[in-house]
DNA sequence: CCCCCCCC
């Protein structure tokens, strides 16, 4: 049974030497005495030969004692830890991640006869080579962790962090050249470390000022290849700088601002060292965790998050005063996915003004939050990183996939806008469509949008003298006294509005269909106003053609409405405009698809 | 030591 734990495990643990998931059996367990904070947890634990009582688990597997399944005499696998140093030197293990392979009752009481293992290295296996902790008989207690206290004179590393060392590292000095450590192995309970990491967001300079006093303050991100994602493949672009850190202090990050994985922030002072790094090998650029824009609507509200989309609009930048009275400018854009679904971000102040979403770029955003505004949307925060055309495999993939037809979705989208997702909600038809499906022939009128080019609009007719009433646009009787008579209001007037009703005939590549605009639509389309129009006739004919003409063989966004109406005996469809819009070359490509996919089917 | 990120 004993050949389960890994002998000779606590000696290679307190001496800090990798150890590949080490399995020890649990020998004891205390609580510590914390003032405040989490409560601590001592251990004991044996590899069958030495036992020791320096091990101390990481606060965040608190609940595995607390939950009685950390017990003694159960074995567990160590799958992270970190030798650090109390003062004095005495070593202690950090169990950071473990899992229990056997409980209490299926171990069957003590494994072996463990002798305490000392940490003067009286009982030290031979082969070991001189400590890098130094051993001592102190009895400090190893919740009270000091910084191990490095000779500022030996080390070329100590640069204040205010004024960066611009002396290249050395790599030559033996001594000066620690062996960088991952960042996903950093923890609070480490006192010598250094990572070597790239910095791939930097804030402005902010001032702070509360209670306790005030000050400045900057932050920037900084990864390395342990702070990856197995999805995010990265590439190494040399523009952004590496360092050597160290010193800093680790404290437990808030993620309510930050989307990057990592439970802790560095936190420099003046006794931390920043030193450039010449050799950015192997450190990448980014790590992105891209949230499908389709699971947006899984998430909770204020995560904050990855995303990548291809950015199909984008809102004009726009002032806005924010509750506090500030001043502020703000650009949203409706980001798209291959999950065919949209939402929209909002950019702030700087990123909002310099965005450009021209050539519908691909957009990614490192760290944006999750609101529930409008279902869901997104806002980009003083943490997030707002990369354009990113040059990254996801960016790559997602641009192909659009330009190959990702495009011509009606991606739905996630956020309601205010504007009742227009030109996302469209019923696409041709011309042909409105026969061969039938359109209007229901109980309702059938709503249907088109691209369509003008080919004829009838001027006769068009225009008729109307009540000249604000609400009531019934056409007035000549009097041909000078008044004019509203049959609606029973009432004579010494004046009439001009209202236009016009008849135009649209056509696309398959059809053509005869189609009626009232006032707005028909001013829109002839881009003039009603009373200019009846001006202009009864002044200028050969203006009034003109105005025609020029209005022909415009093309447009047709909405509409149809209808199967019954008049004297004889049914006919009445398609009345509702919207005469620019053309989007979207529309085009969403018609399109649309056309292809039916002739395919 | 901050942690404000805004608006509809």
């Amino acid at each position: 049974m004993s050949t389960v734990l890994t002998k000779g495990a606590i000696s290679a643990l307190h001496n800090g030497l990798a150890l590949d998931n080490p399995v020890l059996q649990l020998v004891n367990i205390r609580q510590l005495e914390t003032a405040s904070g989490p409560s601590r947890f001592r251990l004991a634990m044996s590899d069958g030969q030495h036992s020791s009582t320096s091990f101390l688990l990481a606060t965040q597997l608190n609940h595995l004692p607390e939950e009685n399944i950390l017990v003694p005499n159960c074995v567990c696998r160590l799958k992270k830890t970190i030798t650090s140093t109390v003062k004095g030197g005495k070593p202690v293990v950090i169990v950071l991640d473990m899992e229990i392979l056997m409980s209490a009752e299926e171990s069957g009481g003590k494994i072996g006869d463990p002798v305490k293992y000392n940490t003067d290295g009286t009982n030290r296996a031979s082969p070991m080579k001189a400590s890098p902790m130094k051993a001592s008989p102190s009895t400090a207690s190893p919740m009270k962790f000091s910084p191990m206290k490095a000779s500022p004179s030996a080390s070329p590393w100590k640069a204040s962090p205010m004024k960066f060392s611009p002396a290249k590292a050395s790599t030559s000095s033996p001594q000066a050249s620690p062996k960088p450590i991952p960042i996903a192995q950093l923890n609070p309970y480490q006192s010598k470390w250094t990572i070597k990491a790239r910095v791939t967001n930097k804030s402005g300079v902010r001032t702070w000022s509360n209670s306790r006093g005030e000050g400045k303050l900057f932050s920037f991100d900084v990864v390395d290849e342990s702070v990856s994602s197995s999805a995010t493949c990265v590439r190494h672009d040399c523009s952004s700088p590496v360092y050597y850190i160290s010193k800093a202090t680790l404290k437990v990050a808030n993620k309510q601002y930050t989307s990057l994985k990592n439970d802790y922030e560095m936190n420099l002072h003046t006794n931390s060292s920043i030193v450039p790094c010449d050799d950015s090998e192997g450190v990448p650029t980014l790590h992105c965790d891209f949230v499908p824009i389709a699971e947006l609507e899984n998430r909770d509200k204020d995560a904050v998050l990855d995303v990548i989309g291809v950015c199909k609009s984008a809102d004009d930048v726009s002032r806005i005063t924010t509750k506090n009275s500030r001043e502020v400018s703000k650009r949203a854009l409706s980001l798209i996915d291959t999950t065919g679904k949209a939402v929209t971000v909002t950019l702030w102040g700087e990123e909002a003004e310099k965005f450009d979403g021209s050539g519908e770029p691909v957009v990614a955003i490192k760290g944006a939050r999750l609101s529930d505004f409008g279902g869901r949307s997104l806002s980009a925060l003083f943490s997030s990183t707002v990369m354009v055309n990113p040059d990254i495999p996801e960016a790559f993939s997602l641009r192909a996939w659009y330009d190959q037809g990702g495009y011509a979705l009606d991606g739905q989208s996630l956020t309601e806008s205010r504007s009742a997702g227009s030109r996302l909600s469209m019923n696409w038809k041709t011309l042909s469509d409105i026969k061969n499906e039938q359109l209007g022939h229901g109980e309702k009128a059938d709503c249907f949008s088109c691209v369509a080019t003008v080919v004829y609009i009838r001027k006769e007719n068009c225009l008729y003298q109307a009540c000249p009433t604000a609400e009531c646009n019934k056409k007035v009787i000549d009097q041909h006294n000078g008044r004019y008579r509203c049959e609606k209001c029973n009432r004579e007037f010494p004046n009439f509005k001009y209202r236009l009703i016009l008849s135009a005939n649209l056509a696309d590549f398959g059809d053509n269909q005869w189609v009626t605009c009232f006032q707005e639509t028909a001013e829109t389309l002839l881009g003039r106003s009603a009373e200019d129009l009846g001006e202009l006739r009864d002044r200028d004919e050969e203006a009034f053609d003109e105005v025609f003409q020029e209005a022909s063989f415009k093309t447009h966004v047709f909405k509409n409405r149809v209808k199967l109406e019954t008049y004297n005996d004889e049914t006919r469809l009445k398609v009345t405009v509702l919207e005469v819009l620019p053309v989007d070359h979207r529309d085009y490509s969403r018609r399109l698809l649309r056309n292809i996919r039916a002739l395919a089917s």
